[in-house]
DNA sequence: CTAAACCCCGTACTCGACTACAGAGTCAAG
DNA sequence: CTTGACTCTGTAGTCGAGTACGGGGTTTAG
C-alpha cells in the first residue's frame, strides 16, 4: 500500500490529528471517537494537549478499518486491541472470534445468494408479464413454494440477541 | 405458509393487533410502528379505537418482512406500498429498485467472499504458526499483497452517501 | 503582531428499526 | 361487578458508528 518507500530518514514522525485524518481518509471526529472507544490512542500529546500520533497509527487504523470490513464491531476490535496491548496473546480469543465470524459469514453468504436468486426470479417474472397494475406486483409472494422463513431479519449484521 | 387450508367459512375475519402480532411473529409495537411508517394500515377500527386487521395483513407483513430480507429499507418498502395503493403500477419503480438491489447484492456478495477468504487464510496462518504474543497477531496485515482497498467500509448496507 | 487554520473538550444530534413505558380506556370471563 | 388481559396514545430510549456544534486555546504564515 505505497508505504514501504520511506524507511530511512523518517524517525517515526509524529502526526497531528488532522494529518492522520487526511492520510487515513477518516474524519477527525472519528479519530477522537476511536480514542474514546479504546481503539487508537495517540502516542503522546503536546504540552498544550494536541494529540500526536506515530506513523503506526496509520497501520492501526488500517487494522481497524479492515477488521471492520471483515465484520467485526468496534467493540470487538477494541477487545482485541486491549488484549494485545495487555501483552497477552489475543490469538485464541481472536481465533474464536474469527472462526465464529467465518461461520456467520457463510450463513449470510448463503442467505444473500438465496435472496439474489429470488430477486432475479421475481424480476424475470415481471419482465415476461408486462404490467399488471394495482397489487404490489406480487413482489415476493409465490416466487418460492417452500417459504424459506428467513431467520436473520436484520440483514445488516448479527440479529439482536433475543 | 400453511395458509391455504382455510378458504370457505372464514369471511375474512378481522384480527386484533395482538393476534396479528402472534400470528406474524412480530411485536405489537412493531405493528404500530409499521403503521406510522405507512407500511401496514389496519382495515378498520372498532368504536373504541382498537385496530382491526384483515387476514391480508399477514400477507402484507410477509411482504414487508421478505422485502426487508431482500435488502429494502422500510422507507423503500413504504414507497412501493404507497405506489401500489395509489393504483399506479409500481412495477417500473420497483423493477428499478430491484435491479439496483441485485447489483448491490452482487457487490456485497463478492466483498463478503473476499473477506471470508481473507479470514480463513489468516486463521490458517495462525494455526500453523503457534502463539506469537504481543502484537495483534498480524490479524490482517500482509495476508494479501494487493491491498484490496475496501470501498464499502460500511458493510451493513448502503454506504452513507458522501 | 495578527488572522487564519488548527486543535481541545463536552455534549448533543443523526439514522434505522424498533422497543419500552406511563397512564388511561376497553373487553371477556367468572 | 370486578379482575385481569388487552388495547390505546404519545413520548422516550436503545444500539452502532459516527457527525456536528459551541466556545474556547494554540500554532503558523504573512
Amino acid at each position: 500500500m505505497s508505504g514501504s518507500a520511506m524507511k530511512a530518514g523518517t524517525p517515526a514522525r509524529l502526526l497531528k490529528i488532522g494529518e492522520v485524518a487526511k492520510l487515513a481518509g477518516v474524519g477527525i471526529e472519528a479519530l477522537r471517537f476511536y480514542e474514546r472507544q479504546g481503539l487508537l490512542t495517540p502516542s503522546t500529546r503536546t504540552e498544550s494537549g494536541y494529540r500526536l500520533y506515530g506513523e503506526d497509527a496509520l497501520e492501526q487504523l488500517d487494522f481497524v478499518r479492515r477488521s471492520q470490513a471483515l465484520g467485526f464491531s468496534l467493540s470487538e476490535i477494541a477487545a482485541i486491541v486491549a488484549e494485545s496491548r495487555a501483552g497477552r496473546k489475543p490469538c485464541s480469543t481472536v481465533r474464536d472470534l474469527v472462526r465464529q465470524r467465518i461461520r456467520e459469514l457463510d450463513d449470510r453468504l448463503a442467505e444473500l445468494k438465496r435472496y439474489r436468486r429470488e430477486l432475479a426470479k421475481t424480476l424475470e417474472g415481471w419482465e415476461s408479464l408486462g404490467d399488471v397494475k394495482g397489487h404490489v406486483c406480487g413482489l415476493i409472494e409465490s416466487t418460492d413454494a417452500q417459504s424459506p422463513r428467513l431467520q436473520s431479519r436484520k440483514i445488516g449484521r448479527k440479529a439482536n440477541v433475543d
